[in-house]
RNA sequence: UGGGGUGUCGCCAAGUGGUAAGGCAACUGGUUUUGGUCCAGUCAUUCGGGGGUUCGAGUCCCUCCACCCCAUCCA
C-alpha cells in the first residue's frame, strides 16, 4: 500500500507496522455459524481479508461457535462458500473457537486463582436485578465472597455437568458500579447441557463471547481485531481480560467500524429468518434475499460485490447505503463482460406481408457491441413472422416516442427497417397483431434505403424462437428503511412464463449471464434451468432514461419547491451560560469580568473549569496580562489537558507566561506558538529554549519575504488567474504557500499585506 | 438519565490550521442500429447549531442539539 488515501483501519495498521508494534498483520473473520452470511458479512470479509492482503499479512477464518444451541454445520459450509466465492483464501485451516475450549477453560481457572473470577449462584432474574441500570449502580452478589478453593471446586463440577443449567455461572470480578454496563462483573461461562455440533457432549460449560473472543484472537496471534460499532462497549472488557491474565505481548487490539445498512433491505438475522420461515421468499438463496447465496443465485458476480464494498468505504458513522450503488456495480461489471442477445418479454406478432412465406434467411449478429472488446457472433433467423415487444408499438404515441407507430418506421435490430401497415384487433379491441412491410434494401450493414429511423428494437423470429420462463425480480421491500414484513413489496417477483428468446442462447450457450438487449441483465437459474424448460433470473434492469422521462413528465405538475434554508436556531447568549452557573462559579465569573476585564465568553469558560481556572491564576502571577493569558489557557492549555489521559500536562504556568511574552513582543507568531506548545507538552522544555533551538523566530522583513512571495505567485499562474477572476478564497492558498516555504516562520500579517499588494498588480 | 460513539451534497465518503477530493443518484449536451455503454459538462460560498481563538477554522477551544450503542446465562 502506498500513498493513496486509506480508510482509518488501514491507517491504524500502517502505523502499527511502521512503529514496530507488530511485525506482521493478522486479522480474522469470525462469524458465528448460526445463519447464512449476507452482504453485511461481505463487507466484513472484504475488510479483514482485504487489509491482510494489502499489508502482506494473514487472515484467519474462525467460526465463533460458543453457543451450542444456535449453531449448525450447514452454516459453516455456507460461510466457507461465501468467502471462497468472494475469491478470498483464509490462512491455514478453518479455525473454531470450540477448538480452544480447553485452553479457555484453563484461562478461566487462572482468573479464579487470581481472585478475579467467581462462581455466582444467583438466579437469572437476580443477576439482572443486581446489575442495576444505566443510571444506577449495581450491587455485587453475596457469592462473590466465595473462596478460591470453593470457586475452583464449583467450576470444575460445573464443567463435569454436575449442575443444572442456570444453577451457577462464572463471573469476572470487576466493578458492579462501572458506568460501562459490560464491566459489571460480566458472565464468563454458563452451563449448557446441549450437544455442540463439534465437541458433542464433552462440555457442560461454554464460554461467553467476551471471554472467548479476545483470548481466541490472542491464541491465534491476531493483531487487529475488527468488529462492528455495537461492540465498542465491549472493548474495555476485551482489554481487561488480556491485561488481567497478563498474557505476553504482542496482544491483539479491537477496532470498530460501522456495519452496512442497505436501503430497501433488511439485514438482521432475525428478520431474514422470518422471511424464510413465513415463506415470504423461497429460502435463503432466494434471489431477492440480501444473502450472499441470494445474490449469487440472482446472478450477481463476486467482482460486483467486491467493487461495491470498495466503493462504500469504511467509517464509523451509522449509514444507510443506497441500493442503487450496488445496482450500479453489477451493471458496470456485466456491461464489460456478457453477450447481448434478444428476448421478447411480452410478444406481439408482426407479419411482414411483403416477405415471401416460403422464404427465410439468417442474419449475422455480433454478441458484443462495438465498445466491448470481445469477439463472437451468432446467426439470427428471419422470416415473414416475427415477434416484437408490446411496449415497442404505440398507436397513440406520447411525445418523444421513438419506437414503432402507424406513422413511424423502426429498425429491427441487426435486420431490416419495417413500417406498420395495419393493426389487427381481437374481439376485445386490443391490438393482437401487426401487419407490416419491410424495406429489402435496408438490411443492417448494407442499408441503401436512405430511411432514417429513431430507434432499433429487439425482436425474435416466430418459428425458431424458444419459449422461456423469466423471473423478474425487484426490490423486496417498498420502503427505504423497511421495518419488517409489513413493508414487503408485493411486486418483488413477476414471473413471465412465455417470453420468447432467440434460439442461439439455448443452443449455443455462449455464457450463463446475458444482456437481453434493451431489457436488462439475466442469469440462467443454476437450480431450475434446463434446456427443455429454460429459466432466467433478471439480475438488474438496464438504466432506462425513457421510462424515467415518462414518469417525471406524468407525475410532475409542480416543480419541486426549493427547500428554504432553515432559519438560525435560538441564539445562545453567553449570559445564558452564566445563568446555569453555581454560586462559586458565579463569583469567579464576576471577578473575571469586573476586575480583570475579561469578556464574558472567556470568563464563563474559565469559571466553570477548576483546573483551567487555577492554572490561569497561576500564570497571572508570572505575567499579568489577563486577556492574553486567558486566550492561551482556554484554547491551548485546555487542548493539552484534554489530550493527556492522566490529566498531567508537560508545562508549568511560568512557561505559559513566558510564551505569552514572546507572542506579545512579536518574537513569535501565534502559529509558531502552537508548535511550541506541542513541543512543550512533549519535551517539557522551556519555550524560549525551544524557539532558539529550532530557530522559530518570526520573519517580518519584507526583504526576505518578498522574493518568496514572488516565487509562489510565479509558480501558480493558474491560481493567480482564478484569484483575479474573483475567487477570493484563493488568497489563503497564497498565504499558506508562503508560510509553508518559511516553515511557518513568516509573520502572517505581513505576508497578508505583501501578498495582497503583489496580487493587485 | 450514566457511559461509549457519530454528525461534511439526496445517498456513501475524503479531508489532521492554508483552493471543500472521489463514487452513486440527479440534470444538461454529444456519440450510438441497445432511450444501454461511452464522452463532455452541471451539481456544498460551506461542513448539525451558536459563540470563541487565529492573518486564515470542516479541522483548535467552549457550548448546545440530533441520532446510534450498552441493563441476553446471544454474538
Amino acid at each position: 500500500m502506498s500513498t493513496e488515501r486509506k480508510d482509518f483501519l488501514r491507517r491504524i495498521v500502517e502505523e502499527d507496522l511502521k512503529s514496530g508494534k507488530y511485525s506482521e498483520v493478522v486479522t480474522r473473520f469470525p462469524p458465528e455459524p448460526n445463519g447464512y452470511p449476507h452482504i453485511g458479512h461481505a463487507k466484513a470479509i472484504t475488510i479483514n481479508f482485504g487489509i491482510a492482503r494489502d499489508f502482506g499479512g494473514r487472515c484467519h477464518l474462525r467460526m465463533d461457535d460458543t453457543n451450542p444451541t444456535t449453531e449448525d454445520p450447514v452454516y459453516v459450509e455456507a460461510i466457507k462458500d461465501a468467502v471462497r466465492w468472494l475469491r478470498f483464501q483464509w490462512d491455514g485451516p478453518v479455525r473454531y473457537t470450540s477448538d480452544y475450549f480447553q485452553r479457555l477453560y484453563e484461562y478461566a481457572v487462572e482468573l479464579i486463582k487470581m481472585g478475579k473470577a467467581y462462581v455466582d449462584s444467583l438466579s437469572e432474574e437476580e443477576i439482572r436485578e443486581y446489575r442495576g441500570t444505566v443510571t444506577t449502580p449495581g450491587k455485587r452478589s453475596v457469592y462473590a465472597q466465595r473462596s478460591v478453593e470453593e470457586n475452583l471446586d464449583l467450576f470444575e463440577r460445573m464443567r463435569k455437568g454436575e449442575f443444572a443449567e442456570g444453577e451457577h455461572v462464572l463471573r469476572a470480578k470487576i466493578d458492579m458500579a462501572s458506568p460501562n454496563m459490560k464491566m459489571r462483573d460480566p458472565l464468563l461461562y454458563r452451563i449448557r447441557h446441549a450437544r455442540h455440533y463439534r465437541t458433542g457432549d464433552k462440555w457442560a460449560v461454554y464460554p461467553m463471547y467476551d471471554f472467548a473472543h479476545c483470548l481466541s484472537d490472542y491464541i491465534e496471534g491476531v493483531t487487529h481485531s475488527f468488529c462492528t460499532l455495537e461492540f465498542e462497549n465491549n472493548r474495555e472488557l476485551y482489554d481487561w481480560i488480556l491485561e488481567t491474565l497478563k498474557v505476553s505481548p504482542p496482544r491483539p487490539h479491537q477496532y470498530e467500524f460501522a456495519r452496512l445498512n442497505l436501503s430497501y433491505t433488511v439485514m438482521s438475522k432475525r428478520k431474514l429468518l422470518e422471511l424464510v420461515e413465513k415463506g415470504v421468499v423461497n429460502g435463503w438463496d432466494d434471489p431477492r434475499m440480501p444473502t450472499i447465496a441470494g445474490y449469487r443465485r440472482r446472478g450477481y458476480t463476486p467482482e460486483s460485490i467486491l467493487a461495491f464494498c470498495d466503493q462504500i468505504g469504511i467509517a464509523k458513522a451509522n449509514s444507510l447505503v443506497d441500493v442503487a450503488q450496488l445496482e450500479f456495480c453489477i451493471r458496470d461489471d456485466l456491461n464489460k463482460k456478457v453477450p447481448r442477445v434478444m428476448c421478447v418479454l411480452d410478444p406481439l406478432k408482426v407479419t411482414i406481408d411483403n416477405y415471401d412465406e416460403e422464404e427465410s434467411q439468417e442474419l449475422e449478429a455480433p454478441y458484443y457491441p462495438h465498445d466491448v472488446p470481445k469477439e463472437g457472433s451468432r446467426k439470427l433467423p428471419f422470416s415473414r413472422e416475427i415477434y416484437i415487444d408490446r411496449k415497442d408499438f404505440s398507436e397513440n404515441p406520447p411525445k418523444g416516442y421513438y419506437r414503432l407507430t402507424p406513422d413511424q418506421p423502426v429498425r429491427l435490430r441487426y435486420a431490416y427497417i419495417i413500417r406498420c401497415k395495419e393493426v389487427i384487433r381481437d374481439e376485445k379491441g386490443e391490438v393482437a397483431e401487426i401487419v407490416a412491410e419491410y424495406y429489402p434494401d435496408s438490411k443492417s450493414g448494407s442499408d441503401t434505403s436512405g430511411i432514417k429511423v429513431k430507434s432499433a428494437i429487439h425482436w425474435v423470429e416466430a418459428n425458431s424462437a424458444r419459449r422461456v420462463e423469466l423471473r423478474l425480480y425487484d426490490r423486496l421491500f417498498k420502503t427505504e428503511e423497511p421495518k419488517g414484513i409489513e413493508d414487503i413489496n408485493p411486486d418483488s417477483l413477476k414471473i413471465v412464463k412465455d417470453a420468447l428468446i432467440e434460439p442461439a442462447v439455448i443452443a449455443e450457450k455462449p455464457d450463463e449471464r446475458f444482456q437481453f438487449e434493451r431489457e436488462g441483465y439475466f442469469y440462467a437459474d443454476p437450480v431450475d434451468y434446463s434446456d427443455d424448460a429454460p429459466v432466467f433470473n433478471r439480475i438488474v434492469t438496464l438504466k432506462d432514461s425513457w421510462a424515467k422521462k415518462q414518469k417525471t413528465t406524468k407525475s410532475k405538475p409542480h416543480p419541486k419547491p426549493k427547500t428554504e434554508k432553515k432559519p438560525a436556531q435560538k441564539m445562545q447568549r453567553p449570559s445564558d451560560e452564566a445563568a446555569s452557573m453555581g454560586e462559586e462559579e458565579k463569583k469567579l465569573f464576576d471577578y473575571y469580568t469586573r476586575k480583570l476585564g475579561l469578556r464574558s465568553e472567556m470568563a464563563s469558560t474559565l469559571a466553570r473549569d477548576d483546573v483551567l481556572s487555577s492554572f490561569f491564576k497561576e500564570v497571572l502571577k508570572h505575567h499579568n496580562e489577563p486577556e492574553n493569558i486567558a486566550k492561551l489557557v482556554i484554547n491551548e492549555v485546555a487542548r493539552e489537558l484534554k489530550n493527556s489521559q492522566d490529566g498531567r500536562i508537560g508545562f508549568t504556568p511560568a512557561q505559559i507566561a513566558e510564551l505569552a511574552e514572546m507572542i506579545e513582543s512579536g518574537l513569535i507568531s501565534n502559529k509558531i506558538a502552537k508548535q511550541v506548545f506541542e513541543e512543550m507538552a512533549k519535551s517539557e522544555e522551556n519555550p524560549r529554549a525551544i524557539v532558539e533551538k529550532r530557530g522559530l523566530v518570526q520573519i517580518a522583513d519584507p526583504e526576505i519575504l518578498l522574493p518568496i512571495i514572488d516565487e509562489v505567485i510565479a509558480s501558480n499562474p493558474g491560481n493567480v488567474k482564478k484569484y483575479k477572476e474573483g475567487n477570493e478564497r484563493l488568497f489563503g492558498f497564497f498565504v499558506g504557500q508562503v508560510l509553508k516555504a518559511t516553515e511557518g516562520k513568516a509573520n502572517p500579517k505581513v505576508v497578508n499585506d505583501l501578498v495582497s499588494s503583489r496580487l493587485e498588480k
